[in-house]
DNA sequence: AATGAAATCGACCAGCA
DNA sequence: TGCTGGTCGATTTCATT
């Protein structure tokens, strides 16, 4: 299913996916391994890309970004167009996620600014590209996140089937 | 606005929040400053809880993700209840984030999983959950997450606002 | 795949502007 | 408070198994 993965990588992943400001010996000892081994897997899984990055999390309410809104995204149709009005969209400051998908709605952006204002900035951005039919802003009341990563929500099955041979 | 940042700060978190992975030097380097000053600055970022964690960022589809959906989710109002069934949809394996909205949907949640039958899955334990009334799901065909940061996707506006004083 | 030794880098401290 | 330079401990790298 994808590239040799055991189940030491996969705990591996799951502790530095959550926190990687930690040192290999806390690693290694909460899995009873060697600090070497430890940075020869890591390093391992950073050859392989399936390790992306390694990056620093940002609090978006510190910098002042209390206003987070869902938008949909109806585009009138032409052939092959489609992808590059997600990557325009995608290209406007303010604008986090964007969703290209099946069904009614054909775009599903999320957005994070500071103010109601910077919004409504942002709404007529999108509104501006060519292409861009329609569009629907809701705001969100509230964000659950968890502290959930790739690697600590899968489900029972997923992990079944990428440790399986 | 927001704990004093200046525009120093504002640079070292762009990098850092895109890859943290390079040495302080090479940072301190791209900025003409010391690594010391570096350091102390980002200790500082991070005691004052604006960076949040250092992870290493897992690529889902290494992994074998590759079903994302959109799940609109609504609920039958009962004071209080919302914010719980938030809390208990995250809770299942394979939801990576929910949003509370305003609007005739109550909740929208992205999803990703390996297969179609896991979503279904998902799906049926989301609707499992008392209070839940009815659920509208939609595939996600591409997603566009492009390299960007909370940091480094502020509105012009956003960035004045959070270096004036 | 995993180890231990040697080179390199980051964390911390005292002091200074 | 913001920074420097130096020291010590941690991490990375590499030869070896």
């Amino acid at each position: 299913m994808c590239p040799d993965i055991d189940d030491i990588d996969l705990k591996i992943l799951q502790q530095i996916e959550a926190d990687f400001d930690v040192s290999l010996e806390t690693v290694a000892n909460k899995l009873d391994l060697s600090k070497s081994a430890v940075h020869y897997r890591i390093q391992k899984l950073k050859d392989e890309e399936i390790i992306n990055s390694v990056t620093a999390d940002v609090d978006p309410f510190a910098l002042g970004l209390e206003v987070v809104s869902l938008t949909d995204v109806s585009v009138t149709h032409r052939e092959g167009y489609s992808e590059n009005i997600g990557e325009e969209i995608m290209t406007i400051d303010g604008v986090e996620q964007v969703y290209y998908t099946m069904g009614d709605v054909d775009f599903v952006a999320v957005s994070r600014v500071q103010t109601r204002s910077q919004l409504n900035d942002l709404i007529e951005e999108v509104v501006a590209i060519d292409g861009v039919n329609e569009t629907s802003s809701k705001f969100v009341l509230e964000e659950f996140h968890g502290a959930r990563n790739i690697s600590a929500n899968l489900t029972q099955s997923g992990r079944d089937a990428i440790l399986d041979p």
